[in-house]
DNA sequence: GTAGTATTGTCAGTGACTGACGATAAGCGT
DNA sequence: ACGCTTATCGTCAGTCACTGACAATACTAC
């Protein structure tokens, strides 16, 4: 039984992982983890604060690096240029991480848990985008908008980018970012009042 | 002990609601709310999946009136109209929930288990927009995409409705779409260009 | 009132997670 | 090589969410 506290946590999730592959997460208990990995059941949970939490550690310098990407954009940036500058800034990370990230997706997809425990990961990693935004004078409810409708662009380009095929992530990010701008054809407020003909009497 | 099956139910949201205000959720257990409601712990879990389930009860209303809002909506509109016509429609649900969600919304954000359900139901409830999104005929990545900008739209115009003070719903969904407009102003490709100038020789 | 069905109670058990305390390995000075 | 200190680990006991199996009980129709 080493001591070492970052060879002991690898072998957890080398552990961790072999096993979800094989039976899946809800069948692999968190003894038979520790026992793979040659530690106490007690030793797992001092080295992740939950069974959940083993998938997310990418994420966390994820966040890391957004957040700092929109804290050093230049100041003449608006808050939607900033983010866009960001996540193409980020996009080394994500290539980085796809061989862990791609098989990881499918654990996560099969695993309601897990699901619930990413999305409240994106949501957190959303109100610290919007934290930022809001140093660089972006009014407060303005930032959490664009930090969620950003957020959702992100997630939209990288999971098109996991699943599709050859197509580069920044592709797919320009490509979403410009899907965007496309929604503002529509008017909200043109729409608004010719939507509803019965509360007008003229036309 | 009685039997009856909605009013049994009842009783157990009302005692976990005074129990969850009076302690907060996590120092609350199963057994006490179901001592609370007269009957056993046992019988709490064949009313309710799991602990943090009787939160969400609105919100499957709410998922069923917006896809059928979608569903039914004029063929000749696009899917941003669309989504934008159905969240309207939705909102003498919300006015009338506001209720239960007002002071839900404190709990929730106080346990983070409550947070995770909650996004993953924001998550289901997303791609069953997208879905029928692309029932109506848009193309699977688009749908998906716009179902997610939209969910986000709708999120943010319900939490600053809930927060704010007398503004009505309607007119922050509104403000939230004609913020999405606004984004267009910013031209994807031609800031993709200009935006890395050690890689152009010009200007 | 009786039979049938739906709902509940009881019991035993699993698994995630935690606190407390003793044991042990690793680093360090001598 | 020897103790000393400290971080890490093992062991144990316990709580709580959740589940399966089966018996007990209330409701419902006849």
């Amino acid at each position: 039984m080493p001591r070492n506290r970052e060879e002991v946590r690898r072998r957890l999730m080398e552990a961790a992982l072999e096993l979800y592959q094989e039976r899946g997460y809800e069948q692999t208990t968190a003894a038979e983890i520790a026992q793979k990995a040659g530690v106490t059941e007690r030793t797992f949970f001092r080295h992740f604060p939950d069974k959940r939490e083993m998938f997310f550690h990418g994420e966390t310098a994820l966040g890391e690096m957004l957040t700092a990407a929109v804290r050093n954009a230049p100041r003449e940036l608006g808050p939607w240029e900033t983010l866009f500058k960001a996540f193409r800034s980020a996009e080394k990370l994500f290539i980085e991480n796809r061989h862990v990230s791609e098989p990881g997706r499918r654990i996560v997809a099969a695993s309601p848990a897990l699901q619930e425990r990413q999305a409240a990961k994106v949501n957190s990693l959303t109100e610290a985008l919007a934290a930022e935004l809001r140093e660089r004078g972006v009014a407060a409810r303005r930032a959490s908008l664009i930090a969620k409708i950003g957020m959702a662009v992100l997630a939209h380009a990288v999971a098109s980018w996991l699943d599709g095929g050859s197509q580069e992530l920044d592709d797919h990010l320009v490509q979403a970012f410009e899907d965007v701008s496309d929604l503002s054809a529509f008017n909200v407020t043109r729409f608004a009042e010719t939507a509803e003909p019965q509360l007008r009497t003229d036309s």
